[in-house]
DNA sequence: ATTATATATTCCAACTATGGCATATATAAT
DNA sequence: ATTATATATGCCATAGTTGGAATATATAAT
């Protein structure tokens, strides 16, 4: 595999190491939301979850829609149910 | 769900933000490897691949059993396959 | 005991991320 | 045109990451 694949690969999993960032996964897990619904939901300041928003655009996890004054978010990746079960599972079997 | 929780995944993830890591993990899917063979294929210098191998095990991604003047290491999760081939998929798809 | 080998640790400079605050932009309403 | 509202951008101090070079530790062999 070229050396690329793996900067690519860790670009995704580098959006992915925040807990701010898992949140609003979490969040969009549950459907299409707006800044401001993720800013209400989530304890920090709206310029934050901007970039947050956007650095999970750039790794091509989240897009994007305009609506008016708002713009909606959604997942664009499919896989990452599975991933966060599996997670799950191996915390509740106390390993970490 | 918890803060603490978002917070564990964080790291997991961040275990996984770095290519070096990512190759590791892709040398250990194909089974248990020591320290020198990891730094026989990987480009690096042995100080920086046990760094990093120590960061993915405190993450409880992998796991150590030392064998005389060798320490082995290998995979402890096991959901790692499918996550890669999901984003595989994504690459070949060109959405990135 | 000395030496060789495998792995881990420490130190460090360059770089990158974090998250708040102030401000800019874009659209909508009056 | 002015004002209000939603979102994005820039700036900044602090903190964390990266990866090399030198060094330490642990086990094995002579």
């Amino acid at each position: 595999m070229n050396n690329n694949l793996y900067e690519k690969k860790a670009q995704i999993f580098k959006a992915l190491s925040n807990p701010v960032r898992l949140e609003i996964m979490d969040l969009l897990a549950n459907g299409e939301k707006c800044v401001c619904e993720i800013v209400e939901n989530l304890n920090y300041e709206q310029p934050h979850i901007s970039k947050s928003l956007i650095k999970l655009k750039e790794a091509g996890l989240i897009k994007d829609r305009k609506d008016g004054l708002n713009v909606y978010y959604s997942l664009k990746i499919c896989c990452m149910g599975e991933f966060f079960n599996c997670l799950n599972k191996i915390f509740e079997q106390g390993n970490n």
